[in-house]
DNA sequence: TATTGTTATACTCTATAACTATA
DNA sequence: TATAGTTATAGAGTATAACAATA
């Protein structure tokens, strides 16, 4: 009883992936952390930061998109907005509103850290250009994306 | 000069893949929280039961594997000790040495907790044999692993 | 009344530095 | 002296609850 020969485990090629997956990840993160870390960034912030890159957003949408509270958000906006990384606007069509936006200083920040992940390098480096793709449907499959 | 003609950038499917991945990274972390919740255990207590379900380990090794500085180790081992998941134990050939054991029940909860993974199931079931194969080869080599 | 953002609070994770007990 | 683990401290992220301004 204590192993129910039915319990739905993965198949074991399911499980080494997952595993794999589960390296990836930290591998990913590690760089990430460290990219932000070059410029004196929290992941956290660096993430927010990255998100404003592409566009102003309220405080509520980021903390929706940062899946945390939206209180979490005011102390992060706050730290990047003293260093001149990010502003708080006004939204003319809602006085609740607070649009966070990333400054010119912000972006470049975000590009630098962008292109300094060297995990957009080297692993995928050891790949032919055929499995790069291959890897690229697998994944979009994946998320359901394709 | 913005724009250094011979700026080293990815190519196209690269980035793309590494977006994805980034996706991957999210969706597994996010999953990983939810489960550790599940369990009422943070993402650094799952992870450090986790490594303890395999093998009884020295404070130090711990903060190695988890990459933190070792006076993290011990409040986290604090609070699972306190919970009965985890348990300090003398080391026989160094009297210096803590070793971190889980107790029967850690080891009951962390097997829970990788079971309850989603991720294992869910996003992989999408995907044909033959194409978990070919992904677990691809994430190998990108790995350095085969 | 409902929503937006903030403040106040408490807990956890994190790194640094200083301490202890062993080696 | 050097190493293993701890304590003390401070900063940052997190959730919860209560609040002011606006809708």
């Amino acid at each position: 009883m204590s192993t129910p020969p039915n319990a739905r485990r993965p198949d074991p090629v399911t499980m080494e992936v997952v595993e794999l997956i589960g390296d990836v990840v930290a591998r990913f993160y590690e760089d990430y952390e460290e990219a932000a870390g070059e410029h004196a960034l929290t992941g956290a912030q660096a993430r927010l930061l990255s998100l404003l890159a592409l566009e102003p957003l309220p405080m509520r949408k980021l903390a929706l998109k940062l899946k945390c509270e939206p209180s979490n958000v005011t102390g992060i906006v706050d730290r990047l907005e003293v260093r001149g990384l990010v502003e708080r606007r006004p939204d003319p069509a809602d006085r609740r509103v607070k649009l966070a936006a990333a400054t010119e200083e912000g972006r470049r920040v975000a590009r630098e850290l962008r292109e300094g992940l060297r995990f957009a390098r080297e692993p995928l480096a050891g790949l032919s250009d055929a499995e790069r793709r291959s890897l690229r449907e697998l994944l979009r499959r994946m998320l359901g994306v394709g």
